[in-house]
DNA sequence: ATACAAATGTGATGTGGGTCACGCAATAAA
DNA sequence: TTTATTGCGTGACCCACATCACATTTGTAT
């Protein structure tokens, strides 16, 4: 957290005071398709993931959240329409809700923490992009060893077929991916 | 500009006393790989993309960045490191050049400007995810589609080889596409 | 106008990965 | 313990798209 701004202890504590603890269970669902969308989501302990489904039918995984990651449908969130992303919990996970609004009411009063959020999104924009490469770049099989190599412990957390939905691959696929 | 935020005048022109115009011709380079990335730019008129190269062979295209728009190799940009990402000009432009410390300066000195970075990254973030989403989700006529009605000024300013670049297949699927 | 390079179209053929179908764990519920 | 439910592996077959090869057009420089 405080690895991008300095914030006093009273500042640290005013921002804090904004954010909400909530616990979710193993399935439990934070955001649906159709809901508004008000909040996003510190994920202090547990993995979440956010994903997008097409007709009804075969699940895209946009991101895994764990520890110390934010989470949300931020089309939703920022422009105030309706989820098309869902967001639920894929082991028991402790977090902290922020609210659209307490958020930029935290902006406009707190200068750093307006850089924070600035300087978060920048590094989200810029792992997307690469994400976005490694998709147009590599096959399957390379995804997958980058993902092991990033984030080895979701080989653990993680069911197979959500690591298939997420390098967008079946989940046929992914198992003879790993016997070779 | 306007759009996101409020400034006065005199914000204003103390904003745009940071930026410097610059003029690019056709297949001029604006960034190659290796170089020591710190200016991001806003283009006025022309169209510039933003690609990466594999292996020496392959181009993939992140980004067409057209008038309103602004474009750099943002990982290099954010954080210190030689580029890896190319830009250059695909029609004569004009754009307007910031460089990386007179953006923190001007974000430290002007909340206004903070925020309107913060939110046009956001809205980065989400047109990424939409076109990661398209990637997992659509095959390369769908793509092709969407990428037409978005941007239908492409089809007469971007050569098709580059579409086909943006899009993710070959030249000659994508050839084969509208003939269809 | 001529020459050369870059861009585009089109066939033939190969392949990564999807889909369908089935069997077999492993976990959860009864 | 029994019974579902969910997750996982594996074969057979298919298709969207890549690759190679070559012809044709368009743009550009001399």
């Amino acid at each position: 957290l405080s690895k991008t701004i300095r914030l006093t202890d009273e500042q640290f504590s005013y921002l804090f005071s904004h954010f909400t603890r909530l616990s979710f269970k193993k399935g439990q669902a934070i955001i649906s398709e159709g809901d508004k969308v008000d909040h996003e989501y510190f994920v202090l302990s547990g993995c979440l993931k956010s994903f997008f489904i097409n007709n009804e039918v075969k699940m895209f995984i946009l991101q895994f959240a764990m520890a110390t990651w934010w989470t949300s449908d931020y089309n939703a969130l920022y422009s105030g329409n309706r989820a098309t992303i869902n967001v639920d919990c894929i082991a028991d996970a402790e977090v902290l809700a922020l609210s659209n609004n307490d958020r930029e009411k935290l902006c406009n009063e707190v200068p750093a923490i307006n850089s924070f959020f600035r300087l978060r999104t920048n590094k989200g924009f810029v792992a997307l992009q690469k994400r976005l490469l490694s998709f147009m770049n590599s096959d399957a099989k390379h995804r997958y060893e980058e993902l092991m190599q990033q984030y080895p412990e979701l080989y653990n957390t993680a069911p197979k077929h959500l690591i298939a939905a997420y390098l967008g691959v079946s989940r046929e696929t992914l198992s003879r991916l790993y016997n070779s």
